[in-house]
RNA sequence: UGCCCGAUGGUGUAACGGUAGCACAGCAGAUUCUGAAUCUGCUUGUCAUAGUUCAAAUCUAUGUCGGGCAACCA
């Protein structure tokens, strides 16, 4: 039996209470979420929050989550992130709740149904069986239906096209403080507005030339109803649609009919689009659609310490190869986390534990670090590893003497059994295990004492050897044997125990140690340039000795070597035979405060 | 200085007019063949002022502080 950590129970939050009223009042009685990326950048953990969150109601109220490709504006957006996204989202709700992942059949676009003797476009999600012959949701998809609601709201008098250059347009608009004035154009008669905006998208007029805009309030306090506009003219090549179109729907526009399209009930999404809730409820009602409209919340989004979390920092990251790629361990990217050992469950027990709130807050990375290191602690096999070797010999070993001890695999789970591992006269130890000078409360080995190797017996120091410049390259030891498990001495105390590893019968291995990649909790306080306070030890490689069950350890395997922290083989170097190891996280470490008090 | 949102220990989060709780961090101790894990205990909090009420973290008003909003980005 296995203490693993509970999978996050049915928490509750102010959005999960919505929810519940929404379904106790019979508003609905199908809960269906969405979680809606650009595809214009890798997603990390402030999305794991949200999607975290958006399956999370999905699971806990048996409902859908589609994934949806927010994907109208072409010039951002790639195919390699498309990919990535969808690869991303599997992994971290993978055993979770992949069964309420809502997707659709490939190629697949909305339905024209009657609904109260009204037209209106569907797209119902597929959440059963495997994944073969489906797609997620994209919003460039719906360009077809989005437009048809355009060519609506022109003829109801709420759009209007719009000839006001750029420069022009901010002119108009006004500022926060002072109410903008219509635009010359705002009274097109219908007519013309239906040809100029079928003119704009058989591609008549370059981009910039004209919008389309919402006809709403030039006085509004609110800038984002100062008649927004919701269609531009971009002549470019969409990674989805191709060439299809040169007439691309804004967000606003294309985010709340696309919710509607598939039946979202709850439409989640960051603080920044609190100011949005107005247009994007404005658009729902002026359409009179015929069935009920979703709903628009938002929470806070997250920031963890220590890291940088907008997509535009860490594509400069990337692109300035200041990391090795988007999938470095070091950045807090879902794939760069996963890369590291990060399991998806210690992310999302992080995520439940945060909570969801309107606050805007910066959360101490120690959490993440936490519900990493109580997941991988109940469900890792020990190892012994050495990163720095340090040679011991054992002088009353004889030289070609193998030993063969027992170790347990797992503390916390006996189910996981034990191995052999190899003893002999010489071993190597942790550099740091030894000092010749030691401090007080250093348990340890010195010169003259004793500690216990971890599995083995107790050694006693009896001599040292320098080289040239006066560093100590070797330990001569002997080894009490009897102190052993089962031995007369067993039950020997010694301050100290510590890890070794047989000298000839170990593997050597490169180990990757990571570290935060700021050395600032607020990489940005005060306006200063992130990359000026980068963490010049990010990253740390060493050539380790591990002991031999580790020389062909399968992939995704995740282990603790004793007394160091979590590893495990990296998923794109290590080879069978040539092990790499990423270190996840060290374990938590009260020496270094001890030894940093004296 | 226009509009919107927010404020509970060091950090994050609960309490939905009725005993301010939990987690992380920190500190102290127990235990330990991992200075890990585990166990025990402890420190620290309702932004301010006024009001409503038998009773306010919770309701009201004002103020203070913080965040967001003026892309043909999302």
């Amino acid at each position: 039996m296995t203490n693993l950590p509970a999978e996050p129970a049915a928490t509750s939050d102010f959005i999960r209470d919505i929810v519940a009223a929404d379904l106790a009042s019979g508003k609905h009685t199908h809960i269906h979420t969405r979680f809606p990326p650009e595809p214009n950048g890798y997603l990390h953990i402030g999305h794991a929050k949200s999607i975290c969150l958006n399956f999370g109601i999905a699971r806990q109220f048996g409902g859908t989550c589609n994934l949806r490709m927010d994907d109208t504006n072409p010039t951002k957006e790639d195919i390699e992130y498309v990919e990535s996204i969808q690869a991303d989202v599997h992994w971290l709700i993978g055993g979770w709740a992949d069964d309420r992942l809502g997707l659709k059949p490939k190629g697949k676009t909305p339905d024209i149904l009657t609904v109260k003797g009204q037209a209106d476009f569907q797209l119902p999600a597929v959440t059963a069986g495997a994944r073969d012959g489906l797609e997620p949701f994209y919003a460039s998809d719906y360009f077809d239906q989005i437009y048809d609601y355009a060519v609506q709201l022109i003829r109801a008098g709420h759009a209007f096209v719009c000839d006001l250059s750029l420069e022009d347009m901010e002119k108009f608009r006004g500022t926060p403080d002072r109410p903008g004035t219509n635009s010359p154009f705002r009274e097109r008669s219908v007519a013309e507005n239906l040809d100029l905006f079928a003119r704009m998208k058989a591609g008549e007029f370059p981009d910039g030339a004209r919008t389309l805009r919402s006809k709403i309030d030039m006085a509004s306090p609110n800038i984002w109803l100062r008649d927004p506009v919701i269609y531009r003219i971009r002549h470019v090549e969409h990674h989805h649609t191709g060439g299809k179109w040169c007439l691309y729907p804004m967000y606003d526009f294309a985010h709340c009919l696309s919710d509607y399209i598939e039946g979202i009930t709850h439409s989640i999404c960051t603080l920044e689009f609190e100011v949005h809730r107005p247009l994007y409820d404005w658009i729902l009602n002026s359409l009179g659609l015929p069935r009920s409209l979703p709903r628009q919340i938002e929470f806070a989004r997250l920031n963890l310490g220590y890291t940088v979390m907008s997509k535009r920092k860490l594509m400069q990251l990337v692109e300035e190869k200041l990391v090795t790629g988007w999938d470095d361990p070091r950045l807090p990217t879902i794939s760069g986390l996963r890369r590291r050992g990060v399991p998806a469950s210690a992310l999302r027990t992080f995520a439940a534990t945060i909570g969801v709130t309107k606050f805007n807050a910066l959360t101490d990375v120690a959490v993440l670090e936490h519900a990493i290191r109580t997941e991988l602690n109940a469900t890792s096999q020990r190892r012994l590893a050495v990163l720095r070797p340090l040679k011991v010999v054992l002088t009353n070993l004889a030289a070609g003497e193998v030993i063969e001890f027992e170790a347990v695999n797992n503390p916390e789970d006996p189910a996981a059994g034990t191995r052999k591992i190899p003893f002999t006269r010489e071993l190597y130890i942790e550099q740091e295990d030894f000092m010749e000078v030691a401090p007080p409360k250093y348990f340890r080995l010195r010169p003259g004492g004793d500690v216990r190797l971890k599995y083995a017996c107790i050694i006693h120091c009896d001599e040292i050897v320098k080289d040239a410049t006066g560093q100590v390259v070797e330990v001569r030891c002997t080894a009490d044997l009897e102190s052993r498990a089962g031995g007369v001495n067993a039950a020997r105390k010694v301050k100290g125990t510590i890890h070794w590893v047989s000298a000839a019968q170990s593997v050597a291995a490169e180990v990757r140690l990571y570290d935060r990649l700021f050395t600032e909790e607020e990489p940005e306080q005060g306006g200063r340039d992130f990359k000026s306070v980068l963490n010049a030890h990010s990253l740390e490689v060493v050539q380790a000795r591990l002991e031999p069950s580790l020389a062909d350890a399968p992939a995704e395997t995740r282990y603790q070597f004793e007394r160091l922290g979590y590893f495990w083989p990296d998923p794109k170097d290590s080879q069978p035979g040539r092990p790499v190891f990423a270190r996840t996280i060290t374990l938590k470490d009260t020496w270094v405060k001890v030894a940093g008090k004296a």
